[in-house]
DNA sequence: AAATTAATACCGACTGGATGGTATGTATGG
DNA sequence: CCATACATACCATCCAGTCGGTATTAATTT
């Protein structure tokens, strides 16, 4: 098997192993065995469990992966390139085995690529604001509210989405596929919706 | 020391421990010293690690205790309990050592009380719909937007302004004492007051 | 009231198993 | 022939949980 190929399936395995029910409580031989490798043969590619989880955070909050850098170029209105972006993080951020948010607060509390995930959700903020800013310009958003807090509070329902269907598929046991973006359109859909004028 | 005491001061230090950075990455032992006794003596009071985290998980989700069973007999309107209750939870519901959705989340992904987190959750969401649908039948709502969404909506914001503050806490290091209601009433309160009519 | 027993609360040493990581061997493809 | 890509076996450490013992307090007996 080529190297990135490799590579990728690792991470892959990885991920699900850590997010199905986190980090600490997944070990090597897990990811090993989920990768089809032996754990000597994952360290071959990977120097520890740590630089796994690094390298999955960077992969996982990547803007240009998740298609955002490309939001402002879509030909739509600002709400529903905030309803599109949003439900494509969701789409992306979120899998049968658990969501990203929950991931990743529970890397970056042992202190793993802050810095990745800071800029990320800096730069995720500044999108919404400038989206939610424009909306208010064309007059099809209330003026009054702060488009910096409507950013902030977007992220933050996103996350809140993720980590509540997490829990829910936690509780009723994974009932095989589904798209989070799918179950959790209506929310998104009547948060940007509160907003009009 | 009396045995109520005692009790209250290990839960207390367990949760301090499991908060900070996770149930699987607290030791036993970690949370004995935390409570000042040897594990041996932790082992007395609890018969387990996961009982000490049920009772934990019990004891935080628990509707009367977090005050929202007297929402409905405040005396103000409808969306001044959506954000007074909102804020409310947030003030319980995360320290300084992290946030209870992270700690909910990991702990029921080992399927721990998942009958608590549920009867929760339907309580919070049912309180929320009943106080969305009566401010639109006074008026003061705009009538289009589902009730049961929107509730569902705001329990993901509220899960997410903690998670958020979760992690901002992390990256940034503790700052000494905060509150995180304090820090999130310009988004709960913009939430809430996106849906006036 | 003194002596004895019983129970509680706790300590500290220990165990068996799991875990992150390493060292060494081997096969395979270029 | 040799580097890469694994596997196997192993190590040191850690961790949840156990166990025997001890100090202290309460209950019971004498």
């Amino acid at each position: 098997m080529p190297e990135d190929v490799r590579l990728a399936s690792i991470l892959e395995a990885a991920a699900c192993c850590f997010m199905k029910n986190g980090y600490h409580s997944a070990s090597m031989q897990d990811v090993a065995d989920a990768a089809g490798l032996t754990k000597g043969g994952l360290y071959h590619h990977f120097p520890s469990k740590e630089a796994i989880r690094d390298k999955l955070i960077e992969q996982f909050l990547n803007f240009d992966r998740l298609g955002l850098a490309a939001v402002l170029d879509w030909d739509k209105s600002p709400d529903q390139k905030l309803i599109g972006a949003g439900l494509m993080l969701l789409e992306k951020l979120a899998t049968k085995q658990g969501s990203a948010p929950r991931f990743i607060a529970e890397a970056i509390a042992c202190s793993a690529q802050v810095d990745t995930v800071k800029d990320f959700y800096q730069k995720a903020e500044n999108l919404f604001a400038s989206l939610f800013k424009a909306g208010q310009q064309v007059g099809a958003f209330k003026p009054e509210a702060d488009p910096e807090t409507l950013a902030s509070l977007y992220m933050a329902v996103l996350d809140g989405l993720q980590i509540r269907q997490d829990m829910k598929v936690s509780m009723e046991g994974g009932e095989g596929d589904y798209s989070l973006a799918e179950h959790c359109t209506k929310e998104v859909e009547a948060f940007v919706a509160s907003f009009k004028a």
